[in-house]
RNA sequence: GGGCGGUUAGCUCAGUUGGUAGAGCGUCGGCUUUACACGCCGAAUGUCGGGGGUUCGAGCCCCUCACCGCCCACCA
């Protein structure tokens, strides 16, 4: 140890040991303690690599749970990790297209062996990512969502919702992605405008006797059409309602119906109905109750035959020029064939929004399947009200805003899935149909046995579950639920969840209509909502826009080659490398540093604000790796400090500087726990940079160095105070650090504890530092205070004009009152060795001061004569402009002050105060005037 | 169409009950002051998006407009 603080801060030497060691000593199982203090770790996909929202999350759930199991909880941060059913089959089924295979003739059980392989090869990888992160999770704990554990959780549940009717299974219109040829929920359709065509098409009367035009951008659809909707008041229309068009194309009679759905405006308010491909045609045909007639394959190919719903003597006929083409060839084959019969009267350019897939980005097809549903109705209410009444609450509040919106408009909820990877459907078919809902095979067996007085053959659902089934029940499945176990007892509800914005409606609303409903209590009492990371320019990171940074590039730094390399690897579009490369020497000309763990966290902490975009700035992560080295060479100043024998008995004598600095680290504890309770981790942050750095650094270690001189008249008793209190303030200030920058605080702590008799496994399990008022020296402060002003005042001076920092000054003052003499006295060795003087001479207020620059406190007036160091002319100069500013502030001061409603209406501490800051600026002023009086003589 | 954010120093952003505008980075000037040049000292910089209102007093509260962004929504 004595060697590591030899050399500069170097992050990758001390932080893999120490997490290792952490590790190795069990410091992340929860500890006994009075209360209970639980965080859920949002599952990161199994397969996946960590990035840039991942580390800013997990630095903010471990700064908490850090914080709170110093100040003694039973802290359970509960890891693990979620199978991302979609995510993860289409990457093993795009590496088995690499190997010319296939999903299907592999089979559903070999195809999982794969899936499960990938899991096992991959699987560890983000987890060891979390703990270069620092990550306290509890590891002996981990569990993943298709655990044999889990799954049994997810298994009881869905019994249980189909038992109360809560699960169904449907024929509906969904949202269908053809090409992953499966159904997803709403929220997994992203819509964008984009450009399209409206096109016009002449339906004629099946009598011949007239025609009408309706407008559609899907004419491929047309051959799923069952009518043609008209509004009701709709003059132009009204006397052909009841009447019948002859279908272009499909030759079939439909009928012009009626409905307020149609917006006369818009085209030539003439709609066609495809109840079976499109949402609301479905709603109307359903109150209309027409036929639903599917023209698509699952791959949306158009049919041999229409699949007809609900209508009768309707011909299945598709012509065989359409048969078999793909949904947009189909599309332009429609045009082509209605062109030629003169049908297509107009096309018009139109933007439309079109709805795709947030995985396969392949354009969404409504579609009519058989699915299972969770009614949601009787779920959200009570997570409706559990956010009313504030059992959970959004920080920050207008969240709550958002979830409520999307709550009262919910819609039931597609939970099945056409994949393979996943919780299979705990569901059975008979031959006949009949299903059989069962925690398994022999339950459903025999229940079947039962319905039908003999055992049948029973054919499983092949289909899965959404991801987010499984997930929404995460807070007590992985504390062993449906077991009633003591990990429920004491965890459940857990304390909060960290989460971004963006999964509100996917996960946080269905954990608390699950937790709710499972548990009978929310699944937590707090949520922090935190902002999104993105690129410096603002921009999302993506791969495909090659702007996205690696948090582990930013702990162990990269070059630039293996940067570009990176970010061009695997492109989805390879047409983009040469741009993104470009950008990226451009943005990183020297490569990225290595930063380490600690300056990464400090960065997220300070960036973690209320605001719902954070633009992820380098420069920052610099700043912070800076201070980390800060504060190792300020603690090898305090270790420097041989120590002293009295020390440990009491025996020192603490000085006004000590007494100080002390009072700044209550204020710092005051402000920093304060903050993290209220989830201002910026804040915090910001507190503990100033402390250490501001205070700390540039004054207290400077007031020290002349306590500690070797030539120094201070006693030893005070010099002991002084080495007692480097170290103590600076033992604590690590503790209080510790949550944020994990590494180098337990690094240095062991060293620097050790020196005051303080000593333990880890910094990690000390208690977390709380204020204490009675350390606060109202006196000492406001001496110390006078003391850093008075030497600012000095050096001010020194830079304004210009006098070299080596130069002593003899120094002038003059004015004052008998506690600036006394206080004069007092640290007079600090003024002579911060501000660099040669001597102090006090005037009296009648003797007529040499020329000299003027700095004024208070009515004290400081002066460093001009002999020689000081040009005139500048001095001037800054007198005048000094001057300035204060009549300026006059003149506002004075205004207020002459408005007789101010003084009767503004609270009269107020009236006083601008009293008393004018009488200042009044005297000030009038210091100057005469300054530069005299200077005018000279 | 509905909703929610944002607009403060060159850049990125703080600003918690209304009471003289702050930080980091950058900029400028000066420094081998024995912890640190990943440093030290000093300095400059703002009609707080526009307009109106409430108030003794508004960056903060109310109204309105503009621009930027996000979310939700069934206009064919």
């Amino acid at each position: 140890m004595t060697d590591t603080l030899d050399h500069p801060f170097s992050p990758s030497e001390i932080e893999s040991p120490c997490y290792t060691r952490w590790e190795e000593l069990g410091l992340f199982q929860p500890q006994s303690g009075s209360e209970a203090y639980c965080i859920m770790l949002p599952p990161p996909n199994v397969t996946g690599t960590l990035h840039m929202g991942h580390a800013f999350q997990d630095t903010l759930m471990d700064i908490l749970t850090r914080v709170q199991r110093m100040r003694g909880k039973e802290t359970l941060w509960q890891p693990g990790t979620d199978h991302a059913g979609i995510a993860t089959q289409m990457l093993v089924e795009r590496q088995l297209v690499q190997e010319g295979i296939d999903r299907h003739q592999l089979g559903r059980t070999a195809f999982l062996e794969k899936v499960w392989q990938w899991r096992h090869e991959s699987g560890g990888h983000i987890t060891r990512q979390m703990r270069r992160l620092g990550a306290s999770c509890d590891w002996s704990r981990e569990r993943f969502t298709l655990d044999s554990g889990l799954s049994q959780a997810v298994t009881e549940v869905f019994v249980q919702l189909h038992d109360e009717g809560l699960i169904y299974r449907g024929k509906r219109l969904v949202n269908w992605d053809p090409t992953l040829r499966t159904a997803v929920s709403d929220l997994e359709v992203i819509s964008e405008e984009e450009q399209g065509s409206l096109w016009h098409i002449r339906y004629p009367l099946s009598d011949g006797s007239d025609s009408l035009v309706v407008a559609t951008t899907r004419p491929e659809t047309l051959l799923g059409d069952v009518a043609v909707a008209v509004h009701p008041n709709d003059p132009r229309y009204a006397a052909l309602i009841g009447k019948t068009l002859r279908l272009p194309i499909m030759e079939r009679d439909i009928p012009i119906i009626a409905d307020d759905y149609v917006d006369p405006e818009f085209g030539s308010g003439c709609v066609k109905i495809t109840p079976a491909h499109d949402f609301n045609d479905y709603q109307v045909g359903q109150r209309h109750h027409l036929p639903q007639l599917n023209v698509f394959t699952p791959d949306a190919r158009i049919r041999d035959k229409l699949e007809i719903f609900g209508g009768e003597n309707i011909s299945d006929q598709i012509p065989a020029a359409l048969s078999g083409l793909d949904r947009f060839a189909a599309r332009k084959k429609v045009l082509a064939l209605l062109e030629a019969q003169g049908l297509l009267v107009q096309t018009d350019d139109h933007k439309l929004m079109v709805p795709r897939g947030d995985r396969s980005q392949a354009v969404i097809e409504p579609f009519l399947t058989d699915q299972w549903y969770v009614k949601v109705g009787p779920l959200a209410e009570p997570a409706i009200r559990a956010v009313e009444e504030g059992r959970i609450r959004f920080v920050p509040e207008n969240w709550n805003k958002t979830y409520f919106d999307w709550m009262h408009r919910i819609e039931d909820w597609c939970i099945s899935r056409q994949l393979w990877w996943g919780h299979q459907i705990p569901a059975w078919y008979g031959p006949d149909g009949h299903i059989f809902v069962a925690r398994h095979e022999d339950e459903a067996q025999s229940a079947a046995a039962r319905h039908y007085g003999m055992p049948v053959v029973l054919e499983r659902d092949p289909d899965v579950l959404d991801t987010w089934f499984s997930s929404a029940l995460w807070p007590f499945t992985t504390l062993g639920w449906p077991e009633k176990t003591p990990d429920l007892a004491r965890f459940y509800p857990t304390s909060v969840l960290v989460t971004g914005f963006d999964i509100i409606f996917f996960w946080v609303a269905r954990m608390i209509m699950m937790g709710l409903r499972f548990m009978g209590d929310v699944p937590f009492h707090e949520v922090y909502v935190h902002g999104l990371v993105r690129d410096a320019e603002g921009q999302k990171m993506s791969k495909s826009k090659g702007n996205v940074l690696d948090p582990i590039d930013l702990i162990d730094g990269i070059s630039l080659e293996d940067l570009v390399a990176k970010r061009t690897r695997g492109l989805m579009q390879p047409q983009m490398a040469a741009k993104i490369e470009k950008a990226t020497r451009k943005e990183f000309a020297e490569g990225i540093p290595a930063f380490g763990t600690d300056a990464l966290r400090f960065t997220f902490a300070a960036l973690a604000t209320q605001g719902r975009d954070i633009k992820f700035d380098l420069k920052r992560v610099e700043g912070n790796r800076n201070f980390c080295n800060k504060l190792w060479n300020a603690s090898r100043f305090a270790l420097m400090q041989t120590p002293d024998p009295q020390m440990l008995e009491g025996a020192c004598e603490y000085l006004a500087p000590e007494r100080w600095i002390m009072g700044r680290l209550q204020h710092c504890e005051t402000v920093v726990n304060m903050a993290f309770d209220q989830y201002r981790f910026a804040d915090a942050a910001h507190a503990l940079y100033q402390f250490f750095w501001n205070d700390y650094c540039d004054w207290y270690i400077e007031l020290a160095k002349p306590i500690l001189r070797e030539d120094s008249s201070f006693t030893s008793a005070q010099q002991c105070g002084t080495r007692n209190t480097l170290l103590r303030v600076l033992e604590t200030g690590l503790r209080l650090l510790h949550p944020v920058m994990p590494f180098i605080t337990e690094v240095l702590w062991q060293r620097v504890a050790p020196m005051i008799g303080k000593g333990a496994d880890t910094i990690a399990l000390t208690r977390y530092p709380e204020a204490k008022p009675q350390e606060i020296d109202v006196v000492a402060n406001a001496d110390s205070e006078w003391l850093i002003a008075v030497i600012r005042a000095v050096r001010s001076v020194r830079g304004e004009m210009d006098i070299p920092p080596k130069k002593p000054l003899p120094l002038l003052l003059q004015g004052g009152g008998s506690q600036d003499r006394s206080r004069a006295e007092q640290y007079a060795s600090w003024l002579f060795a911060l501000a660099r003087l040669a001597s102090i001479h006090w005037l009296s207020e009648t003797e007529e001061a040499p020329p000299a620059a003027l700095q004024l406190h208070g009515d004290l007036r400081i002066l460093v004569p001009l002999a020689g160091v000081i040009d005139v002319r500048a001095e001037q100069g800054r007198l005048a402009k000094e001057q300035q500013r204060l009549e300026s502030d006059r003149g506002k001061t004075l205004s207020k002050l002459n408005q007789e409603s101010f003084r009767s209406r503004a609270p009269a501490a107020v009236v006083a105060k601008e009293e008393e800051r004018l009488r200042e600026i009044d005297a000030a002023i009038e210091q100057l005037v005469e300054q530069a009086a005299r200077l005018e003589q000279l």
